[in-house]
DNA sequence: AATTTTCATTTGTCTGACGTTTAAATGTCT
DNA sequence: AGACATTTAAACGTCAGACAAATGAAAATT
């Protein structure tokens, strides 16, 4: 692990680089101790305060944990499936929201995403995901329920879906595309005769995969991006129109 | 933005938090300078080098950038598409190879997402892309080709039709799932003969892309899938073995 | 008017210090 | 000997103050 003083760039974001690009070829394994930071100081020829720097860096992507203490220090965290979730929302979330995506993109990407599950949920959905989907739809049917209440069990139900395919790392991949859909579906007020449509909708896909009928699930998903798609035409309207 | 020093979390975490959910709910907007380091100690009433610690947390995550000098200072930076590809890609590759994921899980997951986008690229397509599919193509065929080439034309290749969608956030969620699979797809010794034999699948794809046949690039990314999985489990019983 | 110089501001880094946490080592009592 | 209390050393978390380097604006000069 080399550092060079006199590049232009930070040295803390250089001893951030090369902690770790060795935790990802493997030099670091999980669970491993890094030195403590005075040591690394002392390796690094920097400040402690430089050191800090770039392990609070390395924290933020949840490469490594501390621990105070004697016997404590960094240790190479084994990156969960919830911690990669979590990073993949906020980015996904701030990427639709700085880039001005069009409702219109955002909706294709989720939807063709989605679609993709359709044949291994179908396959392999188990009772717990149906029972999952359909308290679901039960709850969207209840009059009472807010928009904010609506919007996330819209998102529980097609997590459900997606889970329903029992494969961790496709789970992992479309937990961005479906999270980060939520403000822009947020923006929809959506009329009770919406929501009508959406659970007859979602019944149809709870139908699908409980008879074990991929096709029929890629349908509806495709019906309901159709549906979606008009509702935020019909927004973007509306928009122009005040 | 208030701050507990009571609590058990960090300082620079909870700091950092707070700026950050500055940024997601648009407190802070795209280019929008944050005050200085002296000013949010200040405010904060917590030292400099806490407040450092904080944004170099959110740096790692390219939520800001800084810049030296007069006039200088920490800025919300606008999340690029190149950044949040970057960021997904080593996420996704650790997340991988500290999980133990099977090939058999990482194969599944890569095709069923790559799959949803065959109808886009099918109708979508560019002479652009085709011809960077049909260059890898030819670059494959070659016989002195290594096996590192290898793996990076493949990548472009997978890379080409997800982007013949014409859609960046289709693009973007894909790039993890195509990216990340590279280090295992390396585990796999190509002989020639496997190579000959995904070069031909390569190029019914481009064939039916170049037709406009969206269903008939599922059904040909359903063969390569399958290969794949054949592969691996040839390599997982040939491993046994010794 | 164009160029150079000055200058204040801000980040990057360093030093040294102190508080807090934590687990191991030690000591004490039964 | 064994259970419990105490001490202690190691390590992180935070602080205060300092200096260097960069940088753009404003002032001075040609």
């Amino acid at each position: 692990m080399k550092i060079d003083p006199k590049s232009k760039t930070d040295l803390s974001a250089q001893i951030a680089k090369a902690i770790r690009d060795a935790i990802v070829s493997g030099a670091l394994i999980v669970d491993e101790r890094l030195p403590s930071e005075a040591e690394m100081s002392e390796q690094f020829e920097v400040s402690r305060a430089t050191v800090r720097e770039a392990l609070k860096r390395l924290a933020a992507q949840s490469l490594i944990r501390t621990q105070r203490g004697a016997f404590g220090g960094a240790f190479v965290n084994r990156l969960s499936f919830e911690e990669a979730y979590g990073q993949q929302i906020t980015t996904s979330t701030l990427l639709l929201s700085m880039n001005a995506v069009s409702f219109e993109t955002a909706c294709e990407a989720r939807f063709a995403l989605e679609r993709a599950c359709a044949p291994l949920a179908a396959e392999r959905r188990s009772a717990d995901h149906l029972a999952t989907m359909r308290a679901e739809i039960f709850r969207q049917t209840q009059p009472g329920l807010s928009d904010e209440g609506w919007c996330a069990s819209d998102v529980a139900f097609h997590r459900a879906l997606v889970d329903a395919t029992g494969n961790p790392v496709l789970s992992y991949q479309l937990a961005g595309a479906v999270e980060a859909m939520q403000p822009l579906m947020n923006m929809i007020t959506f009329t009770a005769r919406s929501r009508e449509r959406i659970v007859a909708l979602h019944e149809q896909i709870a139908d699908h995969c409980d008879a074990g009928d991929g096709t029929g699930i890629e349908a509806t998903l495709g019906d309901l991006a159709a549906y979606t798609r008009a509702l935020g035409q019909e927004m973007a309207a509306k928009r122009r129109a005040t």
